[in-house]
DNA sequence: ACGCTACTGCGTAGACCATAAACAGAGATC
DNA sequence: GATCTCTGTTTATGGTCTACGCAGTAGCGT
């Protein structure tokens, strides 16, 4: 087994692990600039716009080119995730586990606004890039010195984890669908509450037509964070109500 | 606008809006049975196996005879997770709001369960179809009575959505790794903590290290539900803290 | 200096994919 | 019976990923 880690050349490589090897011609491109220009096309165009053939026009190579980086679209795909979190700064501070985990929930809300379509890349696996490790080091940190097991660490991590993504992806398609290309869509938004309210029996569904009644369907047009703020310190709460009594 | 609600035909249609045209032959198939043929695909093989051409097939059809039931393959495929949601019973009891969604994000859990493809269709919009909204529906009926209000309500159910959909996402993904065909995920997952220790520097990454040497990254061999259930304890005492002080 | 050999970029081609457009027939309505 | 709408299907277009193979490059061992 020695150093063989069993993860993807193009992963080992993203590591740092795995020395470029010394024979044959320079390399034209780096893994870097591929993946930096996957990114590019991903930001401008949306991920549908990326693939082998455009990502490879925006280097000025042909598509088979990229192969020699990458195995296969969807390594690049999860490079580029990776690529969008950012390099991650120190979160954790000396001001306790919440303000913590809190910091460190709205540094990721704040990456995925910065790349919405990483949003958009099905996910296929338990995270192994360079920089998700990172932000999970940075995440479990936070937890340093509280009375959790290790166990319950990561748990706590994952269902953070889990809110913050789910909520940032419905935010950024409310905000596609308001300022982006589809009128269809916008529409829907902008009647979602009046569409609801036709195609369902208030007899049938009424605890939904209270909502209706409230309008709590059409407040999306305005879409600030209040309800990421609300549900983080839902969360959060859980959380203390596990810690606290232990302390 | 009247009664256009705005919607995709095959939308209304599964709302049970709108009759069938009276003139021309008579349809050979139902959108019923199309979306069937869809989820039995994605049943057998894979989300991925599912085109329009192999559902087709199923039917003894050409390719583009379902675009007589279907605008394009997306929407196809948003029918056939609404479809995989299943008929939902009554949830809400007389036991408490407590008690009624943890019931509630069990019965999800076990329709994502029963239908794991239907987690790796991209999410591409709030939900519109019907038994989602009936689901909803069902979710909200576990609050009513409590002191909550109506945005917060809603606030509440999408906290729960997002935990119970990631973690049965990550749940599926082991799951299949285990079980599915795949050999290098099967390995990547059973050397999941060593690989993670192989890759970063213990200086770097303490924290990480720390649920390293506690073989967390290891046991997830066995998998059972503990950590949905733990994850889901946290959520619910997040609410309850909400709610308790009103009371 | 001179193969050897590993490695490079890239062109070609195959297998699929979603779906636009046009068409011949079915069957209810006038 | 004529009309007119809706039906399934055929054909065609432009896109996707990527397996394969080729010609050329540059370091290494001799």
């Amino acid at each position: 087994m020695g150093d063989g880690t069993g993860l993807p050349a193009s992963f080992e490589m993203a590591w740092g692990v795995r020395e470029r090897p010394t024979k044959g011609p320079r390399r034209a491109l780096s893994l870097e600039r591929v993946v930096a220009a996957g990114v590019a096309v991903a930001g401008a165009e949306g991920i549908g716009a990326v693939s082998m053939n455009r990502v490879a026009g925006e280097l000025g190579t042909s598509a088979m080119s990229l192969y020699r980086y990458v195995a296969s679209k969807d390594e690049l795909l999860a490079l580029m995730v990776d690529q969008a979190l950012g390099d991650v700064a120190d979160i954790a501070g000396d001001d306790g586990w919440r303000m913590g985990l809190e910091r460190w929930a709205w540094t990721a809300l704040a990456a995925y606004r910065r790349h919405p379509w990483s949003l958009q890349v099905p996910v296929s696996g338990p995270p192994i890039t360079p920089k998700s490790i990172a932000f999970l080091e940075q995440g479990l940190r936070c937890l340093t010195g509280t009375p959790l097991a290790p166990q319950e660490k990561l748990s706590v991590i994952m269902t953070l984890t889990s809110f913050t993504r789910s909520w940032a992806l419905l935010s950024s398609q409310v905000g596609a669908a308001l300022a982006g290309g589809d009128p269809a869509a916008a529409e829907l938004l902008a009647n979602y509450g009046a569409i609801l309210a036709e195609v369902t029996d208030p007899a049938e569904f009424p605890a939904l037509h209270e909502l209706i009644a409230a309008d709590v369907f059409d407040s999306a047009d305005e879409m600030p964070d209040d309800d990421f703020v609300f549900g983080l310190a839902r969360v959060m709460d859980g959380i203390e109500a596990l810690i606290d009594p232990r302390a």
